[in-house]
DNA sequence: CAGTGGTCTAGACCACCTG
DNA sequence: AGGTGGTCTAGACCACTGC
């Protein structure tokens, strides 16, 4: 006696309230949000659906909620701030924000887990699996931005056409190998750099860096890739959004 | 018709979760939990809080699940990395891994806002303002780890009493005033540091360090502090983990 | 007090994985 | 086919805020 009669699901429906947020064509001038109540109707959906939606919305910073106050839409991140919690890829968050990421130049060869420059926080490894090395070196708007060093475990991947090198490498592995990667693990420090990164960053060897260290994981819980991102520590800001309870 | 008559609530259930984690008392050999219906009836709780339960244990890194397959627990994070999802404040969190936060120098005053060495990423502060400015070096197991420079909002806070200053300056507030933190921007990146935090750290200034602003609302929306960390390079990784949908 | 968001119950259907 | 987690509906009660 159900239905998914719905007109949305949640991810079509926190596209549309971005959508209309950026447009803004919801809220009023202080930024209030219509009531919950209000929301279900207008969208047609149950209250769990809209408050999923209205969850992904703060996780990305879009919206919070005051308890008995109601919903606001929040000011802008800073301008050019990577969000550490973005799902899309940092070429499509990117693109939200009118900017334009370029793979600049790649190498790519295979090394045995012994070679590797770093490796996953946790992991089984054995030291003569096989991993397809990449270093990409990708530009925001024209500029300099960050150096990517990945892995992915060939036992996993097996091979990567050149041809999707200069693209989005996750998008290629979901869409070619029916994997999908469940998640990620982060690890943010401050590292230097060696003398290609400086020369491509135009900084001499040595110069600190903000270094993003993630472990991507399947859904099965299999690890898939480890990369180490450098960015210009001159140029980049993470941005992250914390909800108390 | 209905209830409260579940022996958990969310917050209680993640605790008591967390415990049986970490002493081993839940999942087989391979880290396997028991399936959601298992845990409904163990715990006596319905899918929805069971799952909200699971969702925060997952955000914290303790388990994660996969469609189909079932849920496991995580291997521990890297040892003394601080995850910037926690809720609970540093000494807490650091407390959890056995190890001891400590302030060892503190510094208050009052400032406006044009004085202040930085300011929130969006704001209206009018630049007549006052501020509390607080300035602490912090230890972690009696080694220097980070220098933290706060501002409070004298609006909204008032006063802050010295004796509050060597404990956790969140709960105090939230103790004292009845007002309750809702949400945090964080800004991280990499900059470097002044004398003052470079004799503390033991680095020179100049030196490169990893710094996480953050910029603390309370749950009606109004910003309260704003504050910036500067963390030994050497000695601090910052941890996350992002689920993919 | 009415209205807001936060938590919880009960139950259904959907999508994925394994045997 | 059967079991797992993921999404969704419907409706209730709880907690906070403002008038």
């Amino acid at each position: 006696m159900v239905q998914r009669e719905s007109k949305f699901d949640i991810k079509t429906l926190t596209n549309r309230m971005i959508q209309a947020i950026q447009n803004g064509e919801i809220g009023d001038d202080r930024g209030k949000l219509p009531s919950e109540p209000a929301l279900m109707a207008e969208y047609g959906v149950t209250r769990y659906t809209l408050r999923e939606t209205l969850a992904q919305l703060g996780k990305l910073g879009y919206i919070f909620q005051a308890h008995g106050i109601g919903t606001f839409v929040r000011p802008h991140h800073i301008d050019g701030a990577i969000s550490l919690q973005n799902v899309v890829g940092l070429t499509e968050e990117m693109a939200r924000q009118g900017k334009v990421v370029k793979t600049v130049a790649v190498s790519q060869r295979e090394v045995t887990v012994a070679e590797a420059d770093f490796l996953p926080d946790v992991s089984n490894l054995t030291s003569d699996q096989v991993l397809i090395s990449i270093i990409r070196q990708r530009t925001i708007d024209d500029a300099p931005a960050l150096v990517e060093h990945s892995y992915y475990l060939k036992s996993v991947i097996d091979s990567i056409p050149d041809e999707a090198l200069y693209g989005q490498l996750f998008g290629y592995v979901e869409q070619q190998t029916k994997f999908k990667v469940g998640f990620i693990d982060s690890v943010i420090g401050c590292e230097m750099i060696d003398a290609a990164t400086g020369d491509f960053f135009g900084l001499p060897a040595g110069a600190p860096s903000l270094t993003v260290q993630d472990d991507s994981y399947l859904s099965s819980g299999q690890l898939v890739a480890f990369s180490k991102l450098y960015y210009d520590y001159r140029a980049t800001k993470l941005f992250m959004f914390k909800k108390m309870h």
